[in-house]
DNA sequence: CGGGACGCTTCCACCAACCAGAAGGGCGGC
DNA sequence: GCCGCCCTTCTGGTTGGTGGAAGCGTCCCG
């Protein structure tokens, strides 16, 4: 059990960029948000593969369905690629179990209700139920966050792996509003407070008018999964009336997943291990 | 303009599984909704790879992120592949357009609301809302079906290139009730009619229950990218009452996308070319 | 308690698949 | 009409890829 990660030990890939897989996921990666569609000559330069290598790749990604072109010869992700991701269990059925009781609890609150989970030293939302007259949020479904502003990054760091919060504790902070935490000292001790208390607290950390509450989801082996977090306006918040619902609902998400802290874990199929 | 696909000219790629980028993807493509983690024998067997040259390869997708392994050592698909998926125009892009105005039909309806794009011959689920109390269906978000016999597969087929029509008209046409259309000439003729009509029904053609009114959506060039059903039980249905509930959302969905047909195209960056 | 089967990991020498420079052609902009 | 940008194709040298085999650890079953 508890297979080692392999090729640690300085095979191909650790020298830079130079086996095939490495330049094919590269090629991948330049893909943003902001950029969705590319051409050949932009997504050489972007990923630093010489044209006629990135030509020939591209060739065999389109053929396969990971990349689309348009009529005007440019590439984009292509909808094979966005099947193979929807099976990911920390992505779409994740969602699925969680959306009806994020329903429900924006039904109660008419409120943004988030879940996110942690991919690395970021957080990625995962779902999002945004009010029409809620306070608006940056946030994105699919898209990543800096870890330590965000409420649901909060719960997430101060549950993670000791080398995630080292590292994020070692890197700058950066400063989206003047509440945001940008002192590692700070940042450590709200994190032993969130862990203490089973939930965290957002207050103005990334835009001046949110106030967000947030509690860990936990999986089948009781460690924490993702987070959920409730994103209301600063002024009239109410943390007394907001943490029960919070806590509430992702021990239900909890539970529906399996988690051995809550009987009746019935059917929990996700996120094994 | 109009770019020749490249590599047609039987570059690497055409004589089998023999290029790294291909093996690759074989080892992505064995993922599937019902096996969403496999032990690296199992992958290895089921891409037809050599063990040893698997592991090699899933531990650099693993590395990237595309992968990920659970404690048990099995391998899944990782959120960086959700993440970059979530990327592509057809898919979540797509729905966060559509979703506002199928939830308005929903909420006229309570009954099952679909968004499927075609990928090659078959359909592609990319939005669904399912009532509670409405007629079960058997499709998935980011999941396939057969698209002789959905009601969005006619729309989605009734437009698509000759070419296409052509593969499906001359397989098998697999029968799933005893309404499934099984003859290429009737096919045919319903996908004359489709076109002919503006929208297609699907008549217990899935299951003994259903009835589904199906309207195509248009995009910036005027082609059909995409279908929106509404799925009611079979018993009761009223199509002069529901054909134009869908033609209107369909349309509305298609303005919102930039189509030529519709005046005010606004802000239309979707789905381009 | 011991044997065997299975699965993961690592190693290494051969070799062919890949790399990248250069040339060719089409389109649009100045 | 010229120039520049971008895409596409071709080719020989070489570097990264291949996969058989061996080493282990674990679990199951006798």
């Amino acid at each position: 059990m508890a297979y080692p990660s392999p090729s640690r030990s300085g095979g191909p890939g650790t020298d830079g960029s130079r086996t095939v897989s490495s330049r094919l996921l590269a090629l991948l990666d330049v893909f943003t948000a902001a950029q969705p569609q590319l051409t050949l000559s932009e997504i050489s330069r972007l990923a630093g593969v010489p044209l006629s290598t990135a030509h020939r790749l591209l060739g065999e990604l389109s053929a396969w369905g990971a990349l689309e072109r348009g009529a005007d010869g440019r590439y984009r992700i292509g909808l094979k690629l966005w099947e193979l991701g929807s099976l990911a269990p920390r992505g779409l059925p994740l969602r699925e179990v969680a959306l009806p009781l994020m329903e429900d609890l924006y039904e109660a609150t008419h409120e943004n209700v988030q879940l996110s989970v942690r991919e690395g030293a970021a957080v990625v939302f995962v779902e999002r139920i945004c009010g029409r007259g809620a306070v608006p949020t940056l946030t994105r479904v699919g898209g990543r966050f800096a870890i330590h502003a965000t409420g649901g990054g909060l719960v997430l760091l101060a549950h993670a792996p000791p080398e995630i919060q080292e590292q994020v504790l070692s890197e700058t902070l950066q400063k989206f509003t003047r509440y945001t935490i940008d002192s590692p000292s700070k940042l450590r001790r709200v994190l032993a407070e969130v862990r203490l208390r089973g939930y965290a607290l957002s207050d103005r950390q990334v835009t001046e008018d949110a106030f967000t509450v947030a509690a860990p989801i936990y999986g089948l082996s009781d460690e924490v999964v993702a987070a959920l977090s409730l994103v209301v306006n600063h002024q009239g918040a109410e943390p007394a009336y907001l943490v029960p619902l919070v806590l509430s609902t992702a021990r239900s998400i909890s539970r529906l997943l399996g988690a051995p802290g809550s009987q009746h874990s019935e059917d929990a199929r996700y996120l094994r291990n």
